[in-house]
DNA sequence: GCTTCATGTTTACAAACGTAATCGTTTCAC
DNA sequence: GTGAAACGATTACGTTTGTAAACATGAAGC
């Protein structure tokens, strides 16, 4: 049975990327004005800046629709988490040759972490060790 | 004084970053048939392309030139270090909430970080720490 | 001196993005 | 049943990006 094209996990815009913060928030569907009550609102689109975004995440498959009376209700279809993996691989790909321990180094040397935050990093990799 | 619109730091593309590795990497000044000759054979750019970029990238001062007989030799304005801190940052703050200590913990947890990886991590804090 | 090659500059053009206005249709309040 | 409101769909339009071709100019060989 041939695959059928459903290949390439499209890239999401920034722009696009704030309405899908907005649907991984908010607890099950949101319909369009809920989004935009959130984002919009924040972010100072308009409501129909906010229905462009959601048809542009529809057509990248990035999320999914379900009828609801006269109006959608949009759903993420991919997880935060995956989505964030993703993200964090590409950055880590793209500056640190694929090496995440690279980051880390950076991030540590370059005081973007506090003493706490390595002292928690330092727990937490213990714990993923034991 | 009026400061004189030396503000926003650009935004350099992903085309662009890769132009601006070569330079990172090339020691000292290079031209473009230099630069060509390393990313846009291996990117399959044509010398064009190549130009275009790096002209891109004066605009935005990302890089300087400096005359050479009749043409000009490139070299980074801005440090790979601190591109990629910014960077680094960007990511954090659109996808941890800014706090670089959730994406270390996502590293870990999603298995990105190899055990290797963990054990060096340790080393690198301990040293950061003492 | 004329041709050719190297090099920067200008122009091109499609796709993606940010940001929306307009259109067509349905529904709800009168 | 008529007009306004709510929605999704379509169209719009300027900017950025990827990818380059065309152009102008100066140097170098013959």
């Amino acid at each position: 049975m041939a695959r059928k094209s459903d290949d390439s996990p499209e890239r999401i815009s920034d722009a696009e990327h704030a309405i899908m913060e907005a649907l991984w928030d908010h607890d099950g569907a949101a319909s369009a004005q809920e989004i935009y009550d959130t984002v919009g609102t924040a972010r100072d689109w308009s409501l129909a800046t906010v229905k462009t975004l959601l048809s542009r995440l529809v057509t990248k498959q990035a999320i999914a629709t379900q009828p609801d009376g006269r109006r959608f209700l949009y759903s993420p279809v991919i997880a935060r988490a995956d989505y964030v993996g993703g993200e964090s691989r590409r950055l880590v790909d793209k500056l640190f040759g694929g090496r995440a321990a690279s980051l880390v180094a950076h991030l540590a040397e370059s005081e973007a972490l506090s003493v706490d935050d390595l002292t928690e990093i330092e727990a937490l990799l213990k714990e993923l060790k034991q």
